[in-house]
DNA sequence: TTGTAGGCGTTATCAG
DNA sequence: CTGATAACGCCTACAA
């Protein structure tokens, strides 16, 4: 089943097919109807692999996350899908852990399926050393690459962020005003945006108290009992802390669950504040303060972006989507 | 950057070219190497369109998932993309929302992108009424179709299946022993899947009660609000219940909120059962005694069965994983 | 072991 | 407005 039989059912050439696939207005409306009706009758679709060849594009986009079980991910990546469908694109999804080794390998595989765009979603593609990253720098000499919550300030790259310096730098101030001073910061990685995070806890505490105290500032594997057995472990050292502030929900539930061991009343004895206000911040008991960062608004932004660049359009370079705390029963704002 | 400035590089046909490209072994160990390195300088790729047009496959799986932001789905597209690629295979991931038309608009859009196979994933693609399944079946004369947590009796349609009946009888079962004779069953939709748990609920409850009352049998929205206000409304109706079996975690958590507000004792006055053992049933408190539906070695088991069935092996149209109960503080088992 | 040539299904350029 | 024909890049008989 290819143009060719429609041509022939249709007693016309293969090109008049053609041009009735891709609506060019040269073709008499009987001729086209007439062609349309062959092509439903026979159930006819154009090859994509043919087309392809000779377009070098299948109009679709390469989209790559870390892990799609992580709920802030998964819910940028279906906004992302959905509003990509909008304009007539289609995607492939990659899943593909943290390893460098692994993001390299799917990047490459991406482009040899010639995507017209790639967009990285989430910090986690950004790597520490620079030279980790030369391979999107690279990937972005063929197609533009978008990133969401990382920046890199090179050509045909194109960022998205929410803008988290700020959001973490409201969250301490607020709980500073209420005279809370050791506030614990729980971190997960050092990433563009895990940095910002740090920085932006670390510059309202500067400004209140004029000096951080590093031994505050924690880094945390991703998972509630990491989160609650290094917050015993750090009072049982000693340690000294009326709030948390954690770069993730989850890590907020941990620190939830260490006050329910220490006996500890939230918010009066422990603040809490967690980051991305997902499903998780409803489900726990108290229910947790958390950032909003506007997933919705990111991921729409960053393909009304995409867009335009694939129209040729100038774009800037990084886009900043603010983000808001919705206050819940984990501080007493 | 063709196979024809490959060859002319290397001073030899097109055809040794491809033949080192496809590993097939009629080419000498010297010339092999040849070939490679002038690839390797040209950073030399072959072109999926142009490999794609003569073999009419791009080693390429479509998965359709109606909503990659519910933890459970999520967690099994992860799985299966994790394996597809372990046998060499990429994947198209399409997120279709729960609407008929935009199942059916999607399916026939991974068909024309040519895929070699379609994974549907969640119970959320079979329809109710048998002739809305009709598109899969017909998917099925083009491509094998899986199944997972779904099922359909049709040539190419392959399907695996957590044990749902068996769950929730033996769930139902244990509360029942327990002497707990009100069990509320909170459900979501009437799939296939949701069928069977339903029976399994029925089934257990027939056993030891000789009836049903259906007045016990609820039908509520997939959100912690709506679970927790419907139960408001029947408690206040009369209604009486002392456990809760939710078909999914989040109705279970809706189901502790209600119980915090009515100030129940759980698991003394209200046992509450879960489904799917997410990290939702993890988060609350207390703790949700769940189902585990297995997710991973479902996935495992789907990608596997593909392969063999994509390796022209004979598989069993239908497989069935058996699963668990994770308990927690809910019950009081 | 290597090379030649035909075919895969479209699109696009010309010529009519 | 329509038709013939040359790309597009690869694979694979078949021939040497």
């Amino acid at each position: 089943m290819n143009i060719y039989d429609v041509s022939e059912r249709a007693r016309v050439s293969i090109a008049t097919v053609s041009r009735v696939i891709n609506g060019n207005p040269n073709v008499s409306e009987k001729t086209k109807q007439k062609v349309l009706a062959v092509m439903e009758e026979l159930g006819y679709t154009p090859n994509v692999f043919a087309r392809g060849l000779g377009l070098n594009s299948m109009n679709t986009i390469g989209i790559m996350c870390a892990d799609s079980s992580d709920p802030f991910l998964a819910n940028a990546v279906y906004f992302i899908e959905r509003e990509l469908r909008k304009n007539g694109y289609d995607s492939f999804l990659c899943c593909t852990g943290y390893a460098l080794k692994n993001k390299q390998n799917y990047l490459s595989l991406l482009l040899s399926k010639r995507v017209d765009a790639i967009i990285l979603v989430g910090s986690g593609f950004l790597e520490f050393n620079k030279k980790d990253n030369a391979y999107i720098i690279k990937a972005a000499g063929e197609v533009p690459v978008m990133l969401i919550n990382g920046y890199l300030n090179n050509p045909n790259i194109y960022c998205t962020l929410c803008d988290d310096y700020q959001a973490t730098f409201t969250a301490a101030a607020l709980l500073l005003e209420q005279g809370i001073q050791n506030i614990l910061y729980l971190y997960t990685s050092k990433s563009y945006s895990g940095t910002q995070k740090m920085n932006g806890y670390k510059a309202a505490v500067m400004e209140k108290l004029q000096s951080v105290n590093e031994d505050l500032i924690q880094c945390c594997p991703g998972n509630i009992e990491a989160a609650r057995d290094l917050l015993l472990r750090l009072s049982e050292g000693g340690l000294k802390f009326k709030a948390v502030i954690a770069v993730e929900d989850i890590l907020g539930v941990g620190a939830i669950k260490y006050a329910k061991v220490k006996k500890l009343a939230i918010p009066k004895d422990l603040s809490i504040i967690g980051y991305n206000n997902s499903l998780l911040a409803q489900c726990c008991e108290p229910e947790l303060t958390s950032v909003d960062n506007h997933v919705e608004t990111l991921s729409i932004s960053t393909v009304s972006t995409l867009m335009r660049v694939l129209d040729c359009q100038k774009v800037p370079n990084k886009t900043t989507i603010s983000n808001d705390l919705n206050i819940r029963n984990t501080t007493n704002f």
